[in-house]
DNA sequence: TTTAGCACTCTTAATATTCGATTGCTAAAT
DNA sequence: ATTTAGCAATCGAATATTAAGAGTGCTAAA
């Protein structure tokens, strides 16, 4: 990697087209930022800086005779040294308490309320991704017979998640059949990651008792969907604001967002990525011809002490307002885990 | 009304405009027809005809000199009065078969698949919306501890369907609640349709028993959430799919779309509208300037004997292949019944 | 009743032209 | 050594012009 080492005017003006660029989706001049921008140069000067800027890679020009655009190099330099924090209004503060104080009954609730608070703040597409399988604890694992025929599996996790299934047997299950699965089942699996819980442990399980093979397969069957759910515990919020910003005016665009909201993989392996203690900006790659060219994702965390909850994120252009998301981000996600704590010490 | 008695030949020239255009997604000249489509007439003719069919509002002209197109009342005489049916090729019968039959044990996963098979087959976007609160009967409701301080609800209704909430409280939950719960929620609730579980009812069971303020206002909180559940138990898939179609290249079309399946009302109004037996067609109005004005929704209720598991739907474009949608549609509402009378007589 | 013929309309694509924003460079100013 | 003014050169975006062609409507003939 090459030094990067800026002066401070090269700082003020890469930073000034940051975010002159965030507000306009316009190419930005050297003109246009030695007036009022607090950058008391000529024109020419900046010009200078400019250029040498866009050598070392930190901006582009969309065309010869055009002001420069940030690279995705230029955005992440911002990101990391240049980003000065925003702050909240005291409407904004307010919005979110009372958006998030109303819904304290379960953890689920309470991940919707943040995500859907996050969209309406800053006006991206939010996603919330529940925690991986190998990551959560069973802590109580519970058999309830529904009528004859019906079986309900529900599985706590340490951090308060419930994941349930209905399994539908072709045979009636007896009240000690369903005593006998209880006490199985959570003496082998207390304790244990959820993702334990395959099918070779079930078989395992069977192998002590004797039950129909119709009973036996139909279990297994359902217990493999509740550890693989994670495609069920996605929440998405406000995609239709993203249809408003002037980059989705090309097609190519919307369909790459499109498919990464319906897809999903690509997003999930963003999301999963992400680092637990921080808000992890991924900016698009300039180059790459995948879904997320034109795309930066900002994650973090929800936590409960040191459990996780899943994370949270926002997808958003490229230019998207780093400080603004940053910090309704940093807010939420203090406000979230006071929260789970004042929860969890009761 | 107009009488709208077209002879043979305007019926095959409406025919012949609405399947080109279905096909080409451009308007269709008088040469188009005279040539290659069956009608063995010169384009004179055939351009007598289309004026006609023009002025009894059936086709539209996008502008004086060029082809034309169906309107939304030519869609609609085409649908009721010209489709010829469908066949489904032995693959497509073969696959639906295949992917309907593994998933045997919810009626929740029989309707994902469905939805995901019809968006597979037919390359739209589709959707599944639950039966309404008010058209379900509580065959059993059930209270289950987790731990010392949560409690889940399982309901059971007549269809098969399970809904579950979790509570959670500040204080312990002793093993006789529970009981007391079970039973007077079951003796109050069972038989009685599902909206009837509403706040005056939970208040009037609680002013038989000496709960603490909280315990009662946790359950009926999240009481009410069952009941108004709707909105979660939306399954979409394939939306991707409808950005490759050609009226997506026009940013408001797309715009549309995306409200359309965020703001869910409008397109939950029409899911909800359908008749009961049938195969439901909803045309997008030409003038109305909703956000369904470009789009067709093809519907058919789910049922169970005579009882409503709700409705699977496909959103598209007005030029939507309305022969092969339908067929489909068909095909796969026989099986899913077939499926249901067949568990249902176990 | 149908069709050939033809003038007319209007879109689309291609081409040219203008306009202006912006740059890079050079030479002068600080 | 740094900054700036000045200016030619570049290139895109907007506008105008033209040409080509697809399609219609109408009239008169078949």
């Amino acid at each position: 990697m090459k030094k990067d080492k800026l002066d401070d005017r090269k700082k003020k003006v890469l930073q000034a087209i940051v975010e002159e660029y965030i507000n306009t989706a316009e190419p930005v001049s050297s003109g246009t930022l030695s007036k009022g921008h607090g950058l008391d140069y000529s024109s020419a000067t900046i010009r200078n800086d400019m250029a040498q800027l866009e050598n070392i890679g930190f901006l582009d020009k969309p065309h010869t005779s055009s002001g420069r655009v940030p690279s995705a190099k230029g955005y992440r330099y911002y990101v990391n040294e240049l980003l000065k924090e925003d702050n909240l209004s005291l409407e904004e503060i307010k919005y979110i308490q009372k958006k998030l104080e109303v819904k304290v009954n379960e953890i689920e609730d309470l991940t919707k309320a943040a995500t859907t608070t996050l969209s309406e703040i800053t006006h991206y597409t939010t996603v919330a991704v529940g925690p991986k399988a190998d990551k959560q604890i069973i802590e109580e694992i519970k058999f309830v017979s529904l009528g004859q025929r019906m079986l309900m599996v529900v599985i706590v996790t340490d951090t308060g998640l419930v994941k349930e299934t209905i399994i539908k047997f072709d045979e009636d299950i007896t009240n000690s059949q369903v005593d006998t699965l209880n006490s199985l089942f959570n003496v082998r699996l207390k304790g244990k990651p959820l993702s334990k819980i395959d099918k070779p442990m079930a078989e395992y399980i069977f192998s002590e008792v004797h039950y129909s093979v119709g009973i036996m397969k139909a279990i297994i069957e359902q217990i493999n969907k509740i550890v693989d759910e994670e495609d069920n515990s996605i929440i998405l919020e406000g995609a239709k604001n993203s249809f408003d910003l002037p980059e989705f005016k090309s097609m190519k665009v919307a369909k790459n967002f499109v498919n990464l909201l319906d897809t999903k993989e690509e997003m999930l392996d963003i999301f999963n990525s992400g680092d637990a203690e921080d808000i992890n900006v991924f900016i698009g790659d300039d180059d790459e011809n995948s879904n997320l060219k034109d795309f930066s994702i900002i994650t973090f965390k929800h936590t409960m002490g040191d459990k996780d909850l899943g994370t949270i994120g926002i997808i958003g252009p490229k230019r998207m307002d780093y400080a603004k998301v940053i910090a309704v981000m940093k807010y939420i996600s203090k406000k979230l885990n006071e929260d789970n704590n004042k929860k969890e010490g009761m």
